[in-house]
DNA sequence: CTGTATCCCGCAAGATACTG
DNA sequence: CAGTATCTTGCGGGATACAG
């Protein structure tokens, strides 16, 4: 961060400084990555297909293009074997596999949903008498 | 998909059958929630225009829209003072709170980031060899 | 089987201006 | 100060068809 004096003019903190986290969320949280990583890291190596059955809705596009930018980013290994029919197996690499505790405390955190469908509850619940007025 | 054979029990397995994590990413990470959560949490209490000059580019607009969300969802708290100016406040609830463990492990994992880069650059590498021919 | 190629759409987000 | 109101855009994602 520019240091001048204290909390100079030009302060405007820029988003990666005012979060250190969001970078990482950039890279291994959208839709689909988070589903992706999880099979691959809980239920070891698939192919393609296997992987389209696994996740349920996704199409083979938005699937490859998923694949692609994991595998760019070093969290996944595509093989690719030469035989006929051709064969292709994703699995989980080092890196992917070190987020194996950040996925835990997800997961644990996932405990909490109850509560966040109980707050939604509670301020649409204000929002209407508000509006019924 | 809903096929017919050895396949069709229980097939299709749903997204958030397949990874019990999303719910979460979908409830705590956005492209903005990420660090609004996170300065309420690291640095207390703030105004609209402290959230807003904090951040850095996020737009009044944007802000309202993702500072009501997160509000509905229960993880942070809105205070209004009726004074003259009004002033409104925000702070992380005990919900948001209870992100802390995740957020620490985020940013522990952000030390790979770096790996992540080197990744990129080396698949970026290959593509260019390749369509070098 | 493992993808590509198109076309299309919704929605988060940006730009800009204005109000109680 | 703390937002609203509009308008526009970019991009992830869905549907569908097709290829190596």
């Amino acid at each position: 961060m520019t240091s001048n004096t204290v909390w100079d003019a030009q302060d405007a903190v820029a988003p990666e400084n005012a979060c250190p986290i969001a970078p990482v969320v950039e890279v291994v949280f959208s839709r689909w990555t988070t589903p992706i990583l999880w099979v691959l890291h809980q239920y070891g190596p698939h192919r393609f297909v296997e992987l389209q059955r696994r996740i349920g809705t996704i199409t083979p596009k938005v699937l490859t293009e998923r694949l692609r930018q994991l595998e760019r980013d070093g969290l996944i290994e595509r093989t690719y074997f030469a035989e006929v029919p051709p064969r292709v197996v994703y699995e989980i690499s080092d890196l992917g596999r070190s987020l194996a505790p950040l996925f835990a405390a997800l997961a644990e955190w996932s405990v909490n949903l109850g509560e966040v469908d109980q707050a939604r509850g509670i301020y649409d619940a204000k929002q209407q008498t508000r509006h019924r007025r």
